[in-house]
RNA sequence: GCCCAGGUAGCUCAGUUGGUAGAGCAGCGGAUUGAAAAUCCGCGUGUCGUUGGUUCGAUUCCGACCCUGGGCA
């Protein structure tokens, strides 16, 4: 699969991909494809950095409130998504310009994923019934004699994965790694241009993620987690409820901890996170060519603006 | 000034009947296929406050001093 000509951003949380996007959006015909598994939740606005009103009418951002907090979203439905904004907006002799922190949505994207089956929320309940009994290592015991690839590559104490797979399993009647092998290929993408936002010094980030939770938490993100507790149909241990900042400020509008020391493990949470979206770009199986890539520090200021003009100008119709 | 309790990893603390020490959190590295801001794995040398004494050997016992908290004056 071909895709059209397009840009992509992608860098740790609260690095400024935003702010690049729009520098990008005021000198080309760009709409915004939001690469981000916590924007598409309405009503989860602040605590997830959300574009502004103004710069969501300055230029068309989507992907962004498409599921209500009680809903789920996967890596396969954005891969089918994003493939069918990239057809449209191209139509619309616009190019399309995908921005985001999660990276396993990039990686479906870039690298193709398998056509597995949905995910069951009844089967789930069942297999978490049956690991409350018997204990998650039984169940990768279990996964060992039907699946034993997958099971050689799961962790015994990966009880998320673990379930995928037994999910898989009972769904389809075939094992992940059978269907791995009828995978979605690679999509060639050799008209994009990539830029990779990668922070050289740790300690530049960290302050910046600080002071963006200060700025948050003065926004009014504890006022907008007390509305989401008050949603009688929102359990906490759904997807939306567990994201970085809105797992740990819970403890606080319920009385349980004062809001520094929840601000202080929603910092935490934060900078893991960072962490781990830096070890994703690090690795080889984000992107299968460096060729298409532009690499910069975002807290580099002079090294930004070159690469910002030098894809402007690539972009531009000749 | 006197009395008491402390001083051990970046933080909170455990421990060593004398053989130089380990948890949680933080941090760092890695994995990552419909929950991915999720989930999981790996990584622990630090003047054991300082200094003298006893001892083959002291972070541990004894003395002095310094610092912190509490109490009494």
């Amino acid at each position: 699969m071909v895709l059209p000509p397009a840009i992509a951003i992608l860098g740790p949380t609260g690095c400024g991909k935003s702010a690049l996007a729009m520098r990008i959006a005021a000198a080309l015909p760009v709409e915004i494809i939001s690469v981000d598994s916590a924007q598409v939740y309405r009503g989860m606005d602040i605590g997830t950095a959300k574009p502004t009103a103004a710069e969501r009418s300055f230029v068309p951002h989507h992907l962004i409130d498409i599921r209500e907090p009680e809903q789920v979203y996967s890596a396969g439905e954005f891969r089918g998504d994003c493939l069918n904004l990239l057809q449209e907006i191209t139509a619309r002799g616009r190019v399309p310009l995908l921005v985001g922190g999660t990276m396993l949505y990039f990686r479906a994207l870039f690298q193709g994923i398998a056509p597995l089956p949905t995910a069951n929320l009844q089967l789930r309940a069942l297999i978490d019934a049956r690991a409350r009994i018997a204990g998650w290592p039984a169940l990768h015991a279990e996964l060992a004699a039907r699946d034993p690839q997958s099971a050689a590559r799961i962790h015994a104490n990966d009880a998320q994965r673990i379930q995928r797979a037994l999910e898989v399993l009972e769904l389809s009647g075939r094992t992940l790694s059978d269907h791995w092998r009828s995978s979605s290929p690679p999509s060639s993408f050799c008209d994009w241009k990539i830029c990779v936002l990668q922070p050289t010094q740790r300690n530049l980030l960290h302050a910046a993620l600080a002071a963006r939770l200060d700025a948050m938490i003065a926004a009014g993100f504890p006022a907008e987690v007390s509305k989401l507790l008050a949603r009688e149909t929102l359990s906490e241990k759904s997807a939306a409820m567990r994201l970085v900042g809105y797992r740990q400020l819970i403890a606080f509008c319920r009385g349980e901890e004062t809001l520094a020391v929840a601000a202080e493990r929603a910092v935490y949470a934060t900078r893991q996170l960072a962490k781990r979206q830096l070890t994703w770009l690090r690795s080889d199986t984000l992107l299968p060519d460096e060729s298409y890539k532009l690499r910069g520090d975002p807290f580099d200021l002079p090294t930004m603006e070159q690469m910002l003009r030098a894809l402007i100008e690539a972009m531009q119709p000749a």
